[in-house]
DNA sequence: GTAATATTGTACCGAACGGTCTATTATTAC
DNA sequence: GTAATAATAGACCGTTCGGTACAATATTAC
């Protein structure tokens, strides 16, 4: 692994586990062994420019993630995979490591208006994806289940990280099911 | 209002906007007016313990607003009611004003332990206080329905903020409806 | 080999951080 | 009135913040 690619993925699991502002560029430092000199040369608009390489690499894994487990599945089922994967990375973090992006983008929101869209725009893109994927399976309103599906997957990682409990994602489970009865 | 009540409200300002370490005690200050001695005399353990008065300052004026917008109302109208007032903070505030809790919960789950168990404890009695209302309301499944409501209501907040659009309301209340109709 | 470039290693900067300390001023109790 | 207490006003502390500067060292190109 690269300098560069250190610094972004210890940035990318600061950000998932703790945020933006509770982060120290000297933490990513002495944390990845690397000279403040590298950051400034792989990065040279310092921190918020690390930030956004290391947002763009949560999507990145994410939507690969997400890729791999929904492949080949039906559209509940790809669901159901998505909500066991997200699941699964909670518990073996134990409930450090929810939405990679939630915490930046509830924090950034008025100011470093950079990252406040990049969080914007990754959000998005997993609903165009979603939506995409669910279009090719043929569900009704796959637009609106897609962001249905979104929204209920950030609630259930805040509460159930909060909570360090993992029974917000079967109510989403049961949810998602009850949806698709009911079209 | 008191010296203390000013730096309360400011601090549970600062923690609903941009959370726990994007917030200074200087900025506080300042933009209160008031002194340093005066924060560290009512407020002896300094920042955390502010903190964790704006959280409970927070917790309280949600559980008031939103037993006052259920009163003598149904189940389902109780519900949409609360996303109402929530819809329209979130409007009012240019999209800046969402959960008072959530940006604090995700920011501080593994530093600041007692900041971190707060936050669980005012979800929780907000989870409570909504299983006990629809239970007086003869809901079916009124805690399932509550940690449902709960956990598609903080979705709907983080997604409505970052894009902002509060279609993930309507979402969210349409959700609600058929969750009933399918019991 | 040598010149050009990419990368690393540190010393240093001013500003802001949270917090302490003490003097002064209001307020209360008697 | 006066003593005790509450509250305010800031100067000051050591530390850390993000960022800059620049020399030293690898690496690449020819």
């Amino acid at each position: 692994m690269t300098t560069k690619e250190k610094l972004t993925e210890m940035m990318a699991y600061k950000l998932r586990t703790q945020g933006y502002y509770a982060t120290g560029i000297r933490e990513i430092l002495s944390e990845t062994d690397v000279p403040k000199g590298s950051l400034y040369h792989h990065f040279p608009l310092g921190k918020v420019d690390l930030a956004c390489a290391a947002l763009t690499r949560s999507d990145d894994k994410m939507i690969e993630k997400f890729r791999a487990s929904m492949k080949g599945k039906g559209a509940m089922e790809a669901l159901a995979s998505i909500v066991e994967v997200t699941k699964n990375e909670l518990l073996a973090s134990d409930f450090q490591e929810g939405c990679p992006i939630a915490t930046v983008a509830l924090e950034v929101s008025h100011s470093e208006i950079e990252l406040s869209k990049l969080t914007a725009t990754i959000y998005e893109r997993w609903e165009n994806g979603l939506t995409d994927f669910l279009t090719r399976r043929k569900v009704p309103d796959p637009r609106l289940l897609a962001a249905s599906f979104l929204m209920q997957l950030e609630g259930a990682i805040i509460l159930s990280k909060v909570h360090r409990n993992l029974y917000y994602f079967d109510l989403l489970i049961q949810n998602i099911h009850n949806l698709a009865k009911h079209e």
